[in-house]
DNA sequence: CTAGGGTTAG
């Protein structure tokens, strides 16, 4: 498992090269070749270079350092350097990369110009990309057709259509994958009219342009229209049934999922990672410990090995919604290469399951290795702080977050403090803190201080938060679904019961169709009646 | 060694 997918011919590669499999063999190739003076050999740099940037997974830095000390890199080291880059968790590098280039006056290939469009695109960098069209002109790359569809992409996803569409325009109508590229842009807006549109025009259509319609129409809840397209289309593929999936899932359908994953099974199409995210996001819904388990051993069969990282952040959140606690920490433990997901959704699992010490000690051990925490982390220990009545602490972590993690805390941290000194009766404080907010505060600081006020007795605050309360928009689901948990892990169900009510009110489609009990149910049941295998002290 | 579709944390 530790091998990605690689694209070169295999065949023609020198032997030494076919047979590295991990980091440890290529560091003893690395090191013969400098031995027997065959480290400035181009051959073997090149494989050198795509081996440890390309195919090994969690090398890229090791292709960095032995490409930096490379005099004179040849253009091949260069675009594999950027290529592995802009598809790595920094694609910053890949522009860095070009930079570099430009600098020192290399001139790109039309091979480049693919890569490092691809990283302004997932850096939603329209300035960059832009000045990067203008190099492709400069260089004369573009009516080269790779480089004009990544440029009608570019375009496309980060923000000017109608550049996209005067490029689709000129020279590419008659190829089908800027077509459905276009195709999927105004899928992603919400143009779906637009979308199908294009799709209707399309004088050839390829499995990849029903697949974007088709995710178009599930993304935005159109089940219906999405079925028909499903039903119509020529020949499926694992894509166009994890488009469905997922867009049941989304709508809440979650019964629909499931009964479209025994069909795909069924009829043998290998569901992938994707089918199995989707699936895991139904489970943890639903609270569906069992289907949860069910979908876990289907992943420990479908891939022996290593647990990926993405499916074991899944695994996490799913158990820890579950209420299952000691199997989202053996998950959580059997992942290899933890990211800062991983540590979030064990984090956030044991604070909303009532794990206060545990939360905090996780976040301890977080500090101790390379992965920075993000705003999300705090979430999790925040409220970890806020349920234990830690007041001092919270606040400890509130600074410590500002000042050592340079992270600006913005409304989820403002409703976890505000909530911590409610709960501790602190009320004066509370409305003290909201007033000393660098943003303006939202329906649910309020809301929690006047449960606070609510639960103390504070009538006169209590009027006055209600007041703010009332000119307040209510429509932001994540805020609410923080809320119900605040309300919900006090025990206070007719509190939660009303922030629901409230979501459905305000046309909040998340959670629609089931109560809180159920979407919350195991996890607080087992924090609110304490029935504890887990314990607190030994993460 | 080029481009397009699906994905996890609150």
């Amino acid at each position: 498992m530790i091998r990605k997918r690689s694209g070169i011919n295999r065949q023609r590669r020198p032997s030494i090269w076919q047979k590295c499999t991990d980091f440890r063999a290529l560091r003893q190739i690395h090191a013969s070749l400098i031995v027997n003076g065959f480290n400035s050999n181009f051959r073997h740099l090149r494989e050198l270079i795509f081996t440890s940037a390309m195919e090994l997974m969690g090398t890229i830095e090791y292709a960095h350092q032995v490409f930096a000390h490379i005099a004179e890199p040849d253009i091949f080291m260069w675009n594999t350097m950027i290529r592995a880059s802009a598809q790595s968790s920094n694609p910053v590098k890949a522009i860095a990369l070009y930079a570099q280039m430009d600098n020192r006056s290399i001139k790109p290939d039309n091979f480049t110009f693919p890569f490092v469009l691809k990283a302004c695109t997932k850096l939603f960098w329209a300035k960059t990309g832009t000045a990067v069209h203008g190099r492709v002109v400069k260089f004369g790359f573009q009516s080269n057709p790779s480089v004009r569809n990544t440029l009608i992409f570019f375009h496309a996803n980060c923000g000017d259509l109608k550049i996209a569409n005067a490029l689709f325009e000129d020279h590419a109508k008659t190829d089908v994958v800027p077509w459905s590229a276009l195709t999927a842009a105004y899928a992603k807006r919400g143009d779906l009219n637009v979308a199908r549109q294009l799709f209707d025009e399309m004088p050839v259509r390829d499995l990849v342009s029903w697949n974007v319609m088709i995710t178009g129409y599930a993304k935005q809840g159109e089940m219906e229209s999405a079925r028909k397209l499903f039903d119509e289309v020529p020949k499926r593929d694992v894509v166009t049934w994890n488009a469905m999936i997922a867009g049941y899932v989304l709508c809440s359908s979650h019964e629909q999922a499931l009964e479209l994953f025994e069909e795909m099974r069924k009829i043998g199409e290998r569901p992938d990672e994707v089918t199995m995210l989707s699936l895991l996001s139904a489970c943890a819904e639903l609270g569906d410990l069992e289907m949860g388990k069910n979908i876990h051993r289907y992943i420990s069969e479908m891939c022996s090995g290593d647990l990926s990282t993405i499916l074991g952040n899944a695994l996490i959140d799913m158990y820890s919604k579950c209420g299952s606690i000691e199997k989202a920490l053996e998950v959580f433990r059997a992942i290899r290469d933890k990211d800062v997901t991983s540590w979030n959704s064990i984090i956030g699992g044991l604070a909303f399951n009532g794990y206060a010490e545990g939360t905090l000690d996780m976040y301890r051990k977080m500090q101790r290795t390379t992965i920075r925490p993000n705003e999300i982390t705090f979430v999790g220990v925040l409220a970890a702080c806020s349920h234990a009545g830690k007041v001092d602490e919270g606040y400890r972590y509130f600074d410590h977050m500002r000042s050592e993690c340079k992270i600006e805390p913005d409304m989820k941290h403002y409703g976890c403090m505000v909530d911590m000194l409610g709960r501790a009766g602190l009320l004066k404080e509370a409305f003290d803190f909201i007033h000393s907010m660098k943003i303006e505060p939202n329906a649910v600081v309020w809301r929690t201080l006047l449960g606070a006020c609510r639960v103390h007795g504070n009538v006169e605050l209590a009027k006055l938060a209600n007041e703010k309360l009332l000119g307040i928009r209510k429509d932001e689901s994540g805020d609410y679904i923080l809320l119900s948990n605040v309300y919900a892990s006090r025990g206070e169900w007719v509190g939660a019961e009303k922030v629901r009510k409230l979501m459905v009110e305000s046309g909040v489609k998340k959670n629609r169709g089931y109560s809180l009990v159920e979407a919350y149910g195991n996890a607080l049941m087992h924090y609110l009646f304490d029935s504890k295998p887990y314990r607190d002290q030994e993460t």
